[in-house]
DNA sequence: AGTTGTGTTGAAGA
DNA sequence: ATCTTCAACACAAC
């Protein structure tokens, strides 16, 4: 579940590998390496130094001397552990100059490494969900959808979209662009709300996301509809259903059409 | 022991 | 164009 929390986590976590230089890679699972080949990554990773953290969406950017950057998504299941690294799903092995390993955990193998150019580093990625104002104009999906599309906003995934649109009282089969100014308004609030206080916590860890350091989010007691039972409002039972192919959590009472 | 569901996203199909 | 389904992979829970 890695989602803005829990990168925006990673991210401060990875500040202090800053002015260290890569010494060597390993890896038992090349492919995680998209762009170049593991063999030129390799080769062109050792030396460089690590300058600069960014965050775009649930993108982790580390910009590299001689105009490098490297682009890591960790997708489902990864998480990048630094310091304190015992985990049995770790794929691929960052050495350090300082002596520090920067290790990519996942259980899946979905996570996704590349190395770019720093100028030829296109991401197609909407205003941050947590520093820039949501903007629906001309979206006709379901909000649910809408809100979860990168394209639209950067960060927001299965689990914050639940939880964002339960706080603002909102149904996720709604169209987005029939919300009216008042619903718009409180899923701004909404939005800004639940990620500065995730981020607070240190993200979510429903199964495997980790901080850096290994360990869990603090967020998930205070989820309150993702993969849970009864509405905290009202009690009743809540309902699960299938949206774009995700799993939406909501309260039919306190949520409605 | 087989089936189902799981956070993401891109590609393929309708 | 826009939407839904599937695949990448491994595991836990039924």
């Amino acid at each position: 579940m890695p989602e803005l929390p829990e990168v925006e986590t990673t991210k401060k976590g990875l500040e202090k590998t800053k002015g260290a230089f890569f010494i060597d890679v390993w890896t038992d699972t090349p492919k995680l390496i998209k762009k170049p080949s593991f063999s030129e990554f390799k080769k062109r990773i050792k030396g460089k130094k690590i300058k600069e953290i960014r965050r775009i969406g649930k993108n982790i950017i580390l910009d590299l001397s001689d105009d490098y950057s490297l682009l890591i998504h960790l997708k489902m299941t990864g998480s990048l552990l630094y310091g304190e690294v015992k985990d049995k799903y770790i794929h691929l092995i960052f050495f350090l100059n300082n002596g520090s390993q920067l290790a990519l955990s996942d259980v899946r193998k979905f996570a996704k490494v590349e190395l770019h150019k720093t100028k030829e580093l296109k991401l197609d990625i909407g205003p941050d969900a947590l520093k820039e104002k949501l903007n629906l104009k001309g979206k006709k999906g379901r909000i649910k959808t809408v809100l979860m599309d990168q394209k639209t906003i950067g960060g927001i995934g299965n689990i914050y979209s639940d939880e964002i649109l339960f706080d603002s009282k909102i149904n996720p089969f709604r169209k987005a662009n029939e919300l009216n100014k008042k619903e718009l308004d409180r899923l701004q609030k909404s939005t800004t709300k639940i990620f500065k206080k995730a981020v607070l916590e240190k993200g979510t860890s429903v199964s495997d996301y980790k901080t850096t350091l290994g360990q869990k989010g603090g967020y998930a007691q205070f989820l309150k509809v993702y993969q849970k039972d009864k509405c905290p409002i009202c009690q009743t039972k809540l309902k699960r259903a299938k949206i774009g192919g995700r799993t939406a959590h909501f309260c039919s009472q306190c949520q409605k059409l």
